[in-house]
DNA sequence: ATTTGGTATATTGTATACCAGCTTGACTAA
DNA sequence: TTAGTCAAGCTGGTATACAATATACCAAAT
């Protein structure tokens, strides 16, 4: 008789402080950029290790990788300071991720689930009625998880990792745009219409109408926000 | 009367040892990767450092730039693993490849100048002949700067910026690849197609072109690559 | 009053010291 | 012979100490 299999669940041995560091930065940097970042954004290794209570070295290879993913520049003698990422870069951004998405979509129409696609549609279900505007948030939260969906169901490890990677930084801009004009209300028809091409595998038709989609977007920042430089 | 103006160009205060460690570790790997690596590919801080003339401190600092770009791994109390990609991870970063390419096309139609895109045609001037295949080098240094055109005529520095990291970990596959069959040939065939979407301002045929020619390499490297895993 | 040079200070860059966990291998006892 | 135990050493994680330098402030000279 075979022993019982123990379901063991490998024990979390600390993700090593360092990662752990990461990313308590990480979350603090990503909440601060959406408040309006008046002043000075300077912080020093030794303040913020004795915050966390740790010494400087782990908080240095924390802050090596935030500037990697270009959150913070460390200036030499000078300090780390969370990047505020200029006009420009947010466009750049939402164009990168217009290309990364739109070839997620490609390549659901190849190789996902008509499950999978089902699922798609019913994440809009309880907006059937239309008063969009006035359940904002609620359905902000669903427009951030259709796109994350979409990254999910391409099974394409890397392109998620890199359009996720693009979406903390697009965040504050996106909640800060939603309420414009009928963006809300457009967008919803836009995600039906993407829906559709989906379910109907065109992955020509799907490609673009994701990429119009964000570069909506794009246009939309560029002309009508200026709270940014 | 004035004194003499000296012409003084600011002296490069040195890229701070970390970084010129980074490159010449990234270096080092990249070199490595496109022989065959047998055996192991463990390394330690410490002998690191020595053999550089440096201590632990900014050679780990680079081990964990490295690590985030997929270079190498870090495992606690065992070392620093240099990564070899699986087929898998290779056929994705194939994908996202072809999605910041296309897309870098679809710009270049949008805002690149006449000139620019003749830059393009006059690069492979010299390939008019067609005995490509007699000098596979040669236009294997004209296919890189191929592709390095089109994303700096994009205009979007986050889209080269992205893009050229994954061909640096592409680089040797393509190399391995590029004499196989016909590629060259149909290489230089696509590519004359690709410029001349672009010279008619073609934003759809360019986006596809572009595309299709890198899914080509996909497609390919799904099939003929054996030498993986 | 202004400029200039030095010095004190703040802050990161780099090196070193110490710690903890893992691996290994030898030695011992059944 | 084999299993078990334990110790030593290797290696990365963390902390701390030291070096280098940019900045600010102050004093002295013009």
């Amino acid at each position: 008789m075979p022993a019982a299999v123990l379901q063991l669940e490998p024990i979390d041995a600390g993700e090593a402080l360092k990662s752990r560091i990461y990313l308590r930065l990480k979350k603090a940097i990503c909440s601060v950029n959406i408040n309006a970042e008046t002043g000075e954004s300077r912080h020093d290794e030794r303040q913020l290790g004795e915050a966390l209570g740790v010494s400087r070295t782990p908080v240095r290879e924390a802050l090596v990788r935030l500037e990697q993913e270009g959150f913070v520049r460390t200036v030499p003698r000078k300090g780390a300071f969370i990047i505020r990422k200029k006009k420009k870069e947010i466009l750049e951004m939402i164009i990168v991720w217009a290309a990364l998405e739109s070839m997620a979509a490609r390549l659901i129409t190849e190789h996902a689930t008509d499950d999978d696609i089902s699922t798609l549609r019913r994440m809009f279900a309880k907006f059937d009625g239309g008063e969009v505007k006035a359940r904002i948030d609620e359905y902000s939260a669903t427009n951030i998880s259709f796109h994350q969906a979409i990254l999910q169901l391409s099974r394409c490890e890397l392109l998620k990792q890199l359009a996720e990677n693009l979406f903390i930084h697009m965040r504050s801009i996106r909640m800060q745009t939603i309420g414009d004009r009928d963006r809300a209300k457009q967008s919803i028809i836009d995600h039906m219409h993407i829906i559709e091409a989906l379910e109907s595998r065109d992955a020509d038709v799907a490609e673009r109408l994701v990429r119009e989609h964000s570069l909506n977007l794009e246009t939309h920042v560029a002309q009508h926000v200026t709270f940014l430089d």
